[in-house]
DNA sequence: GTCTATAGGCTGATAGAC
DNA sequence: GTCTATCAGCCTATAGAC
């Protein structure tokens, strides 16, 4: 990857072209497609507003652009788990893990995504709708396999995915709320990392999703006595 | 309560008032704050708009009203479950179950609360920020009083707090979009009943928080041999 | 309480010079 | 590619008749 630096001031190709999709991914993500205003973004991105027509034919354009890049580059991290040959509840908290730390290198992903589908993902056209599918499937496929291969309990797959990735996504897209609330609140705790979290959840989905028989672990090369 | 039917065009007192009120939930719900038109309201309510301005000085003030009157009314159906003195894990089960009825009779209330969090609380000022924080603080008690009693194991309260509300809130928050997932993907199938959710929501929390010495659960009156 | 008419502000988009 | 100037449309809020 040619990308030494994350300046936030692009000086690569275009980059005017990659300051408004930097900075749209942003307001988008804080205040919503109807809350964006093109004159704030362009002014944030040090850019004119007439370049968000010229790059992307306007403000739909550039959401559209910003939502199918982040749902690509998050399809393509996920994909690795999807090959892997390791058991089920491994490639479980892999996910987790991985998802913990997408989410935190690009806090805007499960903001937008997450308003995306609350607003019915009316923005979600062709192309953009088969990448999001994409990756909710890499979640699911994992279940289904822990459940066939009997490394989980016999739990829906579907049901199970809702639940898991729920609580992901309503975590890290409300960081920034919680923030605030632990701050304003009568006594002022400061607010979980997410290292945590993901440490609780990889824990509450073990024991959750572990068959009722014997030991639910896949046993070690020497188990002890 | 004085409400016989629930007649979606209000005839009881200040007809016009209730009908905003009613309409206004609905389309905050579905398009936020920002995406909302006062037009579409009136329209929808068959009132004329400026009797928003009459009667809640504005759309701010609509809005404001409405989430007001949600997150009373939610944090009201929710205080029987802090007096109860029934074991936490019952406690737990029953929490669930309640969100789930209260977010099935008012399907705008997971939604516009988290649209709220997701913009970081912009519209929660004094009165609504303590109602808001009282509702959570409910879920919160019922853990910390498992975990202490031993109910549950040693986990975070608020961490537990967040996985599980989010996996609710999430839940119901999203249930018009995979509505329209399920139909549009390539094999149309149905989306999962609440119930399912709740059930499996309630025994994967129910494992999952499981403490880790001997039977989990308290001792029926008559233990079978 | 309800309506019509209209004001006033802001927003996204375009045309055209450089 | 970037900028300025400008427009047309929309949206909320108000004034005032009924």
């Amino acid at each position: 990857m040619p990308l030494p630096s994350k300046d936030p001031t692009p000086t690569g190709p275009e980059p005017s072209r990659e300051a408004l999709l930097s900075v749209g991914t942003e307001i988008f993500a804080e205040v919503g497609f109807d809350g964006a205003r093109v004159g704030a973004i362009a002014e944030r991105a040090g850019v004119n507003a007439a370049l968000i027509n010229y790059y992307f034919g306007g403000k739909a354009g550039l959401y559209r652009a910003i939502l199918g890049e982040t749902l690509t580059a998050v399809a393509d991290e996920l994909k690795p788990l999807r090959s892997s040959g390791r058991p089920a509840d491994e490639r479980l908290q892999e996910l987790i893990g991985s998802f913990a730390a997408i989410a935190t290198r690009r806090p805007a992903f499960p903001t937008m995504v997450l308003r995306e589908a609350l607003s019915g993902g009316v923005h979600l056209e062709g192309d953009l709708f088969d990448r999001f599918l994409e990756v909710f499937r890499t979640v699911q496929e994992i279940l289904e396999q822990g459940v066939r291969e009997g490394a989980f309990r016999p739990v829906d797959p579907l049901l199970t995915h809702l639940g898991l990735v729920g609580g992901l996504v309503f975590f890290f897209a409300t960081r920034t709320f919680r923030e605030r609330l632990m701050q304003q609140s009568a006594a002022p705790l400061q607010p979980p990392a997410a290292e945590e979290f993901i440490r609780h959840l990889q824990e509450l989905m073990d024991r959750g999703l572990a068959p009722d028989s014997g030991s639910r672990h896949r046993p070690a090369p020497e188990e002890l006595p």
